[in-house]
DNA sequence: CCCTGGCACTCACCGTGTTCGAGTGCCAGA
DNA sequence: TCTGGCACTCGAACACGGTGAGTGCCAGGG
């Protein structure tokens, strides 16, 4: 196990490091931290932390930089998460409360994110999966042409063209209409399946296909993964990612377009806290030398949907993870209002 | 006037650039284009063209490259738009065809700009102001509650919360509903507000506030301009740009995630074919070095919409333009049949 | 046993100097 | 009006040496 001190030498050099932008030497340490030992004390130190793969030269006789191990080390055990001082939280609710609809929510929140941390930010919209059914409509564009309307807790809308394999009159229509809603509103979309089974026993025979086929709509749309979305911004911020650009960026923004690839980076951190993955943990491979700071978020206690940013494995994780977690909170309170 | 030859010179030289993305000079433009004439010829022709200001020199004893005036008068007199081959037009079309909902088209078009141009792509939804409606639908959520849901014809949905002065039963709801639809489906946007106005009339007294309310809700979510969305993509072909990497595409980055700038630069468009505004002749200072080409598209013969790339204005002119304007062409037909 | 100061070594970085060559402008002649 | 020739310019590429931050190792002291 490291020594009380060596740890201390860790969290200086990750410190430093994150601000300066360049391999942080031995003698620079002992001046910028009152470590009370000399620099040769130090060097033996960073030998020791070098060889259990804390950190690294990027070559011969130059400073240290941490490793991704290092950093790792340093989020798990060495440093705290910075809270948000109170005039940051005035800002942040300020900020989040002019929003009119879910996707100014969305838009805002990203735009908060990206400005507080100066990194690209990441928010899903609030998963469909796990909110309830607010409202079900059906409109009758042409006698065998519905549209179905579908209205989330969250605010969120969602629309589908149904094909009727056989006329549908609007008397059966606000039929369906009623009987769906009585069963289905207020729900949560996980028990719409079982609720509406036998939903097509209770219609004329001519009308039971139809009925099964707009049931049969609803349910994809309430199960249809894919089309959670996401909404990104900041991504200005990639700029201040390093000197090799052509290099670092493009497979950054490759990885941001791909929508599949932020999803699964988001849905894999399941913890109930701020989650934070280090360089190479991340499983894309475009995404080795960024660090992902992601959290769920939601209107009750249960979260919804996640949120994150992306930015250099060279970042303040103490003040990233507060901005993060803070961010989070409101945009559920502000939710659990509207 | 220029000669005739000295506009074929600026055609080689743009046409070599925008291949090398490197200076040209006299010589290496006498072998690839057999102009038929000497190197010492072409530099008299070359020094007449930096006079009239269509190129200039980075530096002394340098090649020369074009200016924005230089690109100017090449995409307007010297080069037409380069259509598309058979195979590409299938492509595109196959890879529009399986779209399911607006969304999807929308995301689908950026996609496929992005990749047939390999430069940034930005499509903006279909605006509503030039549409008609299809549906308005009103949902009671509350006793004083009423949700708006607007469906128009391009399949795009906007959804509003209307807080009533009073008390709307059902009976009243339904009421509003019938005659409201009665009056503006199919109608245009632009003559809604002329065709409701009198509606709160037929109300009882103690309804007609909130039928007030709802139509001032309703003209408002039809005229609100801001509410034009648009989505982007290809940012990761920013990183094609040039060599001095920070300084160019910051303020690039920066100006897409602007939407207002954005939609007004394509707003800015006018022409009923595909425009191009090259470097300095964009308003925003950050796309000062891009040149943006668009066009509008729509499902009948007017447009509802733009799109369009942003890239380097050394670009590939013809062939960007042929693909923007091939794209546009198929999205209409595809808005079209939904 | 751990810390310290000293010392030799390494190597990226920087400024200088030099060469090389693509490209130019100009001019006289066809 | 075009062409070949010629001197000139100036950035890119390379080599070179000095500088300094940083290292590893070692012997001595608390």
């Amino acid at each position: 196990m490291l020594s009380e001190r060596r740890l201390k030498v860790l969290r200086a050099i990750v410190q430093d490091y994150v601000g300066t932008e360049e391999p942080v030497g031995s003698k620079a340490l002992t001046e910028r931290h009152h470590l009370g030992v000399s620099p040769a004390t130090v060097r033996n130190d960073m030998a020791a932390l070098e060889d259990e793969g804390f950190i690294a030269q990027p070559h011969t006789s130059a400073g240290r930089i941490p490793t991704d191990k290092g950093y790792r080390l340093f989020v798990d055990k060495l440093a705290g998460v910075k809270p948000m001082t109170a005039p940051e939280r005035r800002a942040i609710q300020n900020f989040l409360e002019g929003a009119v609809d879910l996707d100014d929510v969305v838009a805002r929140t990203v735009r908060l994110l990206a400005q507080l941390t100066r990194q690209v930010a990441v928010v899903q919209y609030p998963s469909l999966t796990r909110s309830t059914v607010r409202h079900v409509e059906l409109l009758s564009l042409a006698p065998a042409r519905v549209m179905l309307v579908l209205i989330t807790d969250t605010g969120r809308v969602e629309q589908r063209m149904v094909d009727c394999p056989a006329p549908f009159g609007e008397a059966s229509l606000a039929d369906l209409r009623a009987r769906l809603n009585s069963r289905v509103a207020g729900r949560r979309f996980a028990d719409v399946p079982g609720l509406v089974e036998d939903l097509p026993e209770a219609f004329e025979a001519e009308d039971r296909g139809t009925v099964s086929t707009v049931l049969s709509t609803l349910l994809e749309t309430l199960v249809e993964e894919n089309e959670e979305r996401l909404m990104i911004g900041g991504t200005a911020n990639l700029t201040r990612f390093g000197h090799d650009f052509p290099l670092t960026i493009r497979p950054v923004l490759e990885a941001l377009e791909e929508q599949v690839v932020l999803l699964k980076l988001l849905g894999e951190a399941k913890d109930p806290g701020v989650t934070v993955r280090i360089g190479h943990e991340n499983a894309h491979e475009g995404l080795n030398s960024t660090s992902v700071v992601s959290v769920g978020y939601g209107s009750g206690g249960e979260a919804v949907a996640k949120l994150g940013v992306v930015g250099p494995t060279r970042m303040d994780y103490p003040g990233t993870m507060g901005a993060v977690r803070a961010v989070a909170r409101y945009v559920g309170q502000i939710l659990a209002e509207s």
